[in-house]
DNA sequence: GATCGCTATGTGTAAACGAATATGACGCTC
DNA sequence: GAGCGTCATATTCGTTTACACATAGCGATC
């Protein structure tokens, strides 16, 4: 069955999808740009660039981290990052939602046609 | 202000996008796989490659091409193609109207965080 | 002050991609 | 039947992207 996958436009060139969205709510429930990394079963370096890559695209750091300190450091979201990432799956659901029969319709006419 | 983008996810790993789904319609829209392409200011072979990744994708042909005759050949898109145009449109309407409040949402939230 | 885990950043190489080019088949048109 | 425009396909080549590796800096904790 297909599914849908969005992704957002912002600036010139610059798009955030389900992987940086996903990167995040990593990076938000272990606290660490690393962990998160090795959550989404990429290289810290990779991680990292797009955290970089996102804190511009949006003016503002959606990630805020420490280096040094308890545990050798750590990163949580920001507001600004919490909000992108909540809007995001709102965005997502009432999308899917608003395209569910659609979907079907499209699935039929495939098999149909 | 940022806009949205979709893309339908079929199969293990086919995802058809705005770009294939704008080269359908300039295909039907001049009668022509290379007409097409030049529209969409891409190489003939890129066009191609992508009807043929459609067509595989979807089992069914969506661009049906007749070499030779008149004018050299030329192609149109089959049921199945209009019918994927159409509800690629469909979905987009819908999911973009559908998410238009949340993304004003997030604007204000990223200006202000 | 030694250790530890994480942030931060550079570099070089491999792989994927896109553009361009070349060639052949086909069947109207003239 | 020569020419033309298109579909169909392979090959080459340069550029961009991705990835692995390598290394430096930080600072609370012990």
């Amino acid at each position: 069955m297909p599914s849908l996958s969005l992704r957002i436009n912002l600036d010139p060139d610059g798009r955030i999808g389900p992987g940086k969205i996903e990167l995040l709510e990593k990076i938000a429930a272990y606290g660490s740009i690393s962990e998160g990394a090795r959550q989404m079963e990429m290289s810290y370096k990779h991680a990292w660039d797009l955290v970089e890559e996102m804190n511009k695209l949006f003016g503002k750091p959606l990630v805020a981290a420490q280096t040094g300190g308890k545990r050798g450091g750590g990163a949580q979201l920001t507001q600004v990052g919490l909000a992108v990432v909540t809007r995001f799956r709102a965005i997502e659901r009432a999308a899917t939602s608003a395209a569910a029969q659609h979907m079907e319709a499209l699935q039929s006419e495939i098999e149909a046609g």
